[in-house]
DNA sequence: CCTTTATATAAAACATATGTTATATAACAG
DNA sequence: CTGTTATATAACATATGTTTTATATAAAGG
């Protein structure tokens, strides 16, 4: 599951997720992915080592350069806990104890 | 945006996705979701804090109690964004400037 | 009332992330 | 070889997270 704490924690910052976007219309260098942003290109080096090592991207080597593209080995990973927690919740809210509870709250709980 | 820096960040944290497991069996206090932990009560308290930021958990008062369950709302939000990125990448692999740069790094790229 | 139970909050310690500047590496252009 | 371009790494500052201990609050049980 360490992977899961990769790829999430990757996914929890915007400008990954912009750099991600950017990815999503096709391969990108290091330099083309730090242009739009008000950032130096060491600082965008390091978010392309975090996606990188969270599964969510992959880069190739092209003389100077590493174009970057997007992997779908962690996006697959987070999938299917989701998958797995929806589920979950789904069946919950199926469960008899729940709506008890639900009623609880609505009716008998309100300060008589 | 900004909702999903706070999702994905909840859900980057091992402790905090096995709280959202535990209460995929169901409704939980602060203390039985504390439990299973080698963590104090407080800090259980500080991850519901969090999961309830993110949209990830509701609260219901019971006197003292303050029962768990799981809430749909962040989830739908971040499936939303994985399904957009899933989509970006799957038309990405069509892509025929993708296709001639896999074959330049398999082919011409082999030191020669 | 007084005690216990359930939970929250504050303060502080410590770890981790994120950004910067400065510098290294390595391929390319001449 | 030499200078330039593309990228990486190191060292450092600062911010943000995580956890603990100690303490507060508030309902429940006698």
């Amino acid at each position: 599951m360490q992977s899961l704490d990769a790829a999430f924690l990757a996914l929890a910052d915007p400008t990954r997720r912009a750099i991600l976007a950017r990815l999503a219309l096709g391969e990108a260098t290091v330099m083309e992915l730090a242009e739009p942003f008000d950032m130096t290109q060491p600082a965008v080096s390091r978010h392309l080592k975090v996606l990188e090592g969270a599964g969510l991207i992959t880069r190739r080597v092209d003389g100077t350069k590493r174009p970057c593209r997007l992997a779908p080995q962690a996006i697959v990973e987070i999938d299917r806990w989701l998958d797995w927690l929806r589920q979950a919740m789904a069946r919950n809210y199926d469960r008899l104890d729940d709506v008890l509870a639900e009623m609880q709250t609505e009716e008998g709980r309100e300060k008589p």
